[in-house]
RNA sequence: GCGAGGAUGGCGGAAUUGGGAGACGCACUGGAUUUAGGAUCCAGCCCCUUUUUGGGAUGGGGGUUCAAAUCCCCCUCCUCGCACCA
């Protein structure tokens, strides 16, 4: 079969051109005539009364300098996917918009003296013109920005809303607080317990903060995992560890002499006969009435207050240790007398603050007695062994049986778990309960760059909720000193702190703390369907027209056990109080891999970052989309590099010209009359709008433009400019729109297409073109590829047995051999398994 | 330590209800055309052996099977998440 480079010298019939002269394909100039005139025909704008709504939404971003290849990834790979749906039919709704407070806009404040808010502008309207030259179809009417007043006014009315249904409370709790800068830190600024600017050792601080209820949804926010099919496993196992339900026993213990008791959380009740001794936690605020006027007091203060200033990690790394308070506990099960300890490694966030030490059956309490001789009693054996306590190096953990438990003796763990907290119960002395690792949400943030928690505190009336009429609480601009100094900047703005109270008018006092950005970004998805309105954040009517989302893009695990659950913490609450249709966000989450440059991570801090905006000037945006499309699965990490961009050029340049030099062959009319090879490539041009459409839908970007750079070669070594071979271009420059729009919608005029491929239905397939007439049949002998049979569809196993033993190259491997059997899987494989001699 | 995922040519990656390993691209080699090319076209391109034939190969080792990248067991390494959760 002549190529298509013999043609052009030999035979100009076709009229081809002269490579050598060839206009290559001119991006820059095509791609703005496109962005053009997709803005100007409003070709991205949302129908406000969808018929057929499609809500795909990306992972909005923090405007840190201009977007790169490394947070492009994403936008462009969920631009594929909105401009697939929209040619699918939907109505699709696809926004874009900036998490614009934050901690980097403050420091580049503290740094060089820019005010938070220019920085952050300037930032975004760069991102966005980067955005806008990689074509990027978002509805930039809806565009949000979280730290505009029209956008921060419904963040503090949320609040208000968790306010109004108990869900957000102040409590003491302990802050990262750097002694060398004056200053708290966020828990992302510890590192390795040290301050990240100035390395001093981080201490803990009490502060009064504002906190989320999240615990009380822990259950449901378990359960509705279920719910989340379109997620992956691996999110949902996360999300799943880090609510870490945990099914046991509360057990109450009376302390002797004193009218206190002590309420301890267990998952193994059926070691109750083997507690020695307790441990509470050096922030439990009995602590105090338990070592009022005993001989120790000091020395247990002392320990507290030691305990207490460590950080988390400092506590972890040593070796576990406590303090005797004086007091003795009684166990209810058998009266008998423990002594109760401080000690550090008991956390005072989880369960009651109090374990029970059976240090037979828990390693840490065993560590524990070993160092403290504190008495070690087995009450569990594992199943037909008895434990030695002089050979015991290691607590044993596992289930077993009771042993030395009163009338509990003999039952296997399992039983004796139900026992013993039946007995508790009836006892009233205790009974079943479930604990969580989730703990609530602390929301206040001690710095300026955020939205302010609208709470008043008046003399008179104590907190006092500002009214939503009031609402925005502005944040005020003419601040200039930007350094927490243990308290937020806003505490020293006067005109911002004093205030009058809404209910008594008095003198009164604002809160001078900020909310944490993740309150902002909980429900950024809400407002994009009404992001005008208002009066509200959001009317129903948008929101049942809307929601739920239909397909969540973005980020990779690291948002599983932040963003992603507080996202659905925030539906579940706005759907409670009956603002919301869904319970549940979004039933697809699609999460991506990173960029890699040199092996790690692409971002400004590491420096290798390649600005998309310069790069789609320079080498094109189309370019870029399918470089980022081709190089890597969209889930996995890809290593950019020039070589790709190199293939993603040729490519392009191809097509260009394949196009423009058979303009007048290429037809949307499908072929009649097929000549056999013109049936072989009409079935070629089917498969691919299958393969496409069925990739594009599952996110095998990489694979979908594999399968069209098969079909752009095979269309480019055709030899006759037929229907078929017409058709197939008209295939191509189709399905390529989602990928490269700018080049798709230039192909398509320059064939005559009039507007934009977008508005344009997605193709079908001829279903009596998908399967060949002929198929191969592998033949194998004893496993092994021994020659191929070509053979009509529908053929019998009789016929192709005969067929094969007919084959030459078979009967040479046949030679002096017995046929042991055969195993034909229909038109694929036959087996020929010989004896082995 | 616990949990999850992964390891396929020189490189990025295809192929898993078990059925032709290496699609597609990059790099590389040879040739064509060209004043030139980082353009374009043709051919080659897992390893060994070879005239064709053939043999080996999906991190390592074992197993199941007519047949294993795919299923099972053991091991090594890598990535991510959690990490005193009672």
């Amino acid at each position: 079969m002549p190529k298509y480079s013999t043609l052009y010298q030999k035979n100009n019939n076709f009229c081809l051109t002269d490579f050598s002269t060839i206009m290559k394909y001119n991006h820059s100039s095509v791609e703005k005539k496109w962005q053009k005139y997709w803005d100007e025909q409003n070709v991205f704008v949302t129908n406000n009364d969808p018929k057929n709504k499609f809500y795909n939404l990306v992972m909005f971003a923090y405007p840190s300098g201009d977007i790169h290849m490394g947070t492009g990834r994403n936008y462009v790979i969920g631009d594929v996917y909105a401009r697939f749906k929209m040619r699918q039919g939907y109505d699709v709704l696809h926004p874009f918009g900036w998490d614009a407070f934050g901690l980097p806009a403050e420091n580049q404040a503290i740094k060089a003296g820019v005010h938070p808010e220019k920085w952050t502008m300037e930032n975004i309207q760069i991102s966005d013109a980067s955005l806008k030259l990689l074509g990027i179809s978002y509805d930039w009417e809806r565009e949000i920005i979280t730290c505009s007043p029209d956008y921060y006014k419904w963040t503090q009315w949320m609040f208000l809303l968790l306010y109004k249904r108990g869900l957000a409370y102040k409590k003491e709790a302990y802050v990262n607080w750097c002694p060398s800068c004056l200053t708290v830190l966020a828990n992302e600024q510890v590192d390795e317990g040290k301050c990240y600017r100035c390395d001093a050792v981080i201490e803990k601080k009490k502060l009064k903060q504002w906190f989320f209820k999240i615990t009380e949804y822990a259950e449901r926010l378990l359960k509705d995992l279920e719910k989340l099919g379109g997620w992956s496993e691996n999110v949902k196992i996360i999300q799943k560890n880090w609510i870490g339900k945990s099914e046991g026993c509360d057990i109450v213990f009376k302390v002797e002499g004193k009218d206190a008791v002590f309420n301890v959380f267990t998952t193994r009740p059926d070691t109750i006969y083997g507690v020695t001794f307790m441990s509470v936690a050096p922030e439990h605020q009995m602590i105090d009435d338990l070592i009022k006027g005993n001989s120790t007091e000091d020395e247990v203060r002392k320990y507290v207050k030691e305990a207490t200033k460590k950080t988390d990690r400092e506590r972890i790394e040593k070796e576990k240790d406590g303090i005797f308070t004086g007091c003795h506990a009684i166990n209810p099960i058998n009266n008998e007398k423990i002594p109760i300890f401080v000690a550090d490694y008991v956390l005072y966030e989880y369960g009651s603050g109090v374990v029970m030490g059976v240090p037979a059956h828990d390693e840490r309490d065993f560590q524990f007695a070993r160092k403290y001789n504190l008495p070690i009693k087995i009450v569990i054996n594992p199943p037909g062994e008895t434990l030695k306590l002089d050979t015991m190096e290691h607590a044993y953990e596992e289930p077993g049986v009771m042993v030395q438990s009163g009338q509990f003796t003999g039952m296997n763990s399992e039983k004796g778990i139900a026992a013993v907290t039946d007995f508790l119960a009836q006892k009233k002395l205790g009974g079943a309960s479930v604990n969580y690792r989730l703990k609530d949400w602390l929301i206040s943030r001690q710095r300026y760059w955020g939205a302010p928690i609208p709470i008043i505190y008046c003399d008179r009336c104590g907190t006092v909720p500002t009214p939503e009429s009031a609402l925005p609480v502005l944040l005020p601009k003419e601040v200039t000193d930007f350094v927490p100094r243990g308290k937020s900047p806003l505490a020293a703005v006067e005109s911002f702190i004093h205030t009058r109270c809404p209910t008594c008018n008095a003198e009164a006092k604002r809160d001078p703390d900020t909310m944490d950005t993740f309150v902002c970004s909980s429900w950024y998805f809400l407002r994009y369907l009404d992001p005008k309105n208002d009066r509200e954040f959001c009317s129903k009517v948008n929101a049942d027209t809307w929601l739920p989302v239909d397909q969540y893009i973005g980020g990779s695990s690291e948002h599983a056990t932040g963003h992603l659950i507080y996202f659905r913490f925030f539906t579940k609450v706005l759907f409670d109080a009956g603002f919301i249709p869904v319970d549940e966000p979004t039933k697809n989450l699609f999460n991506l891999g990173m960029v890699l440059k040199g092996g790690v991570k692409m971002s400004k801090s590491k420096g290798n970052i390649v600005p998309i905006g310069q790069f789609a000037k320079q080498r094109g945006a189309d370019v870029a989309r399918l470089a980022i499309i081709f190089a890597a699965p969209p889930e996995r990490e890809m290593e950019w590099s020039n070589e790709g961009v190199i293939g993603a050029e040729r490519f392009i340049n191809r097509m260009y010209r394949l196009v423009i030099e058979n303009k007048s062959s290429i037809t949307q009319t499908k072929p009649e009359k097929l000549s056999q090879d013109e049936e072989h490539l009409f079935i070629k041009i089917n498969q691919t709008i299958v393969k496409v459409t069925n990739d594009l839908e599952s996110f095998k970007f990489n694979t979908a433009i594999a399968a069209l750079w098969e079909l752009l070669n095979e269309l480019y070594g055709w030899q006759k400019r037929s229907d078929v071979f017409g058709y197939g271009v008209y295939v191509l420059i189709n399905l390529l729109s989602p990928f490269v729009p700018h080049l798709a919608d230039e192909l398509w005029s320059s064939i005559g297409g009039r507007g934009t491929l977008v508005k344009k239905n997605w193709l079908d397939y001829d279903k009596n073109y998908i399967d060949g007439k002929s198929i191969t049949v592998v033949i194998q002998i004893n496993g092994k590829v021994r020659s191929h049979l070509e053979l009509a569809r529908g053929v019998g196993e009789k016929e192709v047995i005969k067929g094969a033993l007919d084959d030459e190259k078979i009967q040479r491997h046949l030679k002096d051999k017995k046929i042991k059997k055969t195993i034909y899987v229909p038109e694929k494989i036959l087996n020929i398994v010989l004896f082995s001699d």
